[in-house]
DNA sequence: CAGTGGTCTAGACCACGCG
DNA sequence: GCGTGGTCTAGACCACTGT
């Protein structure tokens, strides 16, 4: 088992400041040197080294970019779905510099999954919104709302890369209250990897929420893909005895 | 791209019953033919072949025992952290069948982790109980529990097969009520592994509890690896406004 | 344009599961 | 003891990144 030895000895140098492409010695965000040159110091072959850089992605010690190199992870985002903090507010607290890009939104009709959700029968026009996160320039997760329109007419008609929670607040007067969340681990394929500059096959944390408003009343739901590494979810709950 | 193409037609095949070993249709816990048949009838080498179970496997859809080979994965079990239902009656309403096996039991002394979920000062004894669940025969779970020996004296004398709910609610008239837990991606090495007939790197699910009782008082808290195919979190939360 | 990561080939050996 | 999965080698080509 030659990769447990190598996957060990990366991290040691990783921790000492060795690896990096750079000489700087900061333990977030470096880039490794090549897997050529990194075989060769390990006096192995690429498909090897891989294998043990793959391991280390996997207990999320370092993250890649789709033909940009590997890379060391940063601290996972201490996240709590029951909270209402936006994502904004969330970053900052952590000392975490967030952006939030829109993709694209626009109305389309609601498919099976997502009719089901939002309890309204498959093919009612709904608000579709992509956007994608960013923590410290490092795309983190890939964000899809599905709103109600009747619930928030004109929404389409703000600002979509500010927070949705502000929107809603500010000017539908509308709160989130009750949440329905449903995590699980998953992977990142074709488009949602290309988003957050992944490749096929990526492992992500997948967090599903329908959200309702002050009144009980549902409003809309969202689908995230995290890169697994870049998340760690953290919640108090009180039992129903 | 030829391993994403392989992956689709093995999920097709899947579905459509080919592949297996066995000549059965069921769809759950079959097992695949030998790699060397899957290349081959793919007309591709083993190393290919690999890439794209391996893909499924992050995907959720088939999975690996060390040595044994790649077997089609049941649907996931739905966890509410929330809830007290005990992992018996969750697996049983979910027509599933359980079984929990103790590993061992006994007093150690509290790593610094450890120390700091129950609140104490390292290096004091605690309980501490190893033990692994089964859905209809596959391991799924490795849960290690750590309790407090003052809130729950002479526990080891007890059946620790059964649920510890029930013994905390039988014995000790001690219900859990409050409970905080933190929920990750991760992965599965050496013992840990081993014990859910997994390779070292397999995929999993960690979820980490500190539980109190119906008083507020701190009681345990329990780290759990989960195969990450084998559970979704599901909970509702009232928000804090 | 040079170098890198992504992908793929065609083998090999070994330890272990299973019959 | 046979076949299997786990691991490893020594290459190769191509598309893309970064300069």
């Amino acid at each position: 088992m030659q990769y447990l030895k190598i996957k060990d000895e990366i991290l040691l140098q990783i921790e000492a400041g060795s690896l990096f492409t750079s000489g700087q010695k900061l333990t977030s965000g470096q880039k490794l040197m090549s897997e050529r040159k990194l075989a060769e110091s390990f006096n192995t072959t690429r498909v090897t080294l891989r294998e043990a850089l793959s391991l280390l992605e996997s207990e999320g010690k370092v993250y890649r970019e789709n033909r940009r190199g590997w890379f060391i992870s940063p601290a996972p985002l201490r996240y709590d779905p029951t909270n209402t903090t936006n994502f904004h507010n969330l970053a900052l607290s952590q000392q975490r510099i967030p952006k939030t890009e829109l993709i694209n939104a626009g109305m389309v009709p609601a498919d099976k999954h997502i009719a089901q959700l939002l309890q309204i029968a498959p093919q009612t026009e709904v608000i579709r919104i992509h956007r994608v996160r960013y923590l410290d320039e490092r795309p983190v997760v890939l964000v899809t709302h599905y709103v109600l329109p009747d619930r928030l007419p004109h929404l389409l008609s703000h600002d979509l890369s500010a927070s949705l929670t502000d929107i809603y607040q500010q000017h539908y007067d509308i709160l989130y209250q009750q949440t329905h969340y449903r995590i699980r681990s998953s992977s990142l394929v074709a488009d949602t990897a290309a988003a957050l500059r992944a490749t096929s096959g990526c492992a992500a944390m997948y967090i599903e929420r329908v959200n309702y408003d002050q009144h009980g009343q549902l409003l809309d739901c969202d689908l995230e893909y995290w890169r697994h590494d870049a998340v760690i979810i953290e919640a108090r709950a009180i039992r129903q005895l």
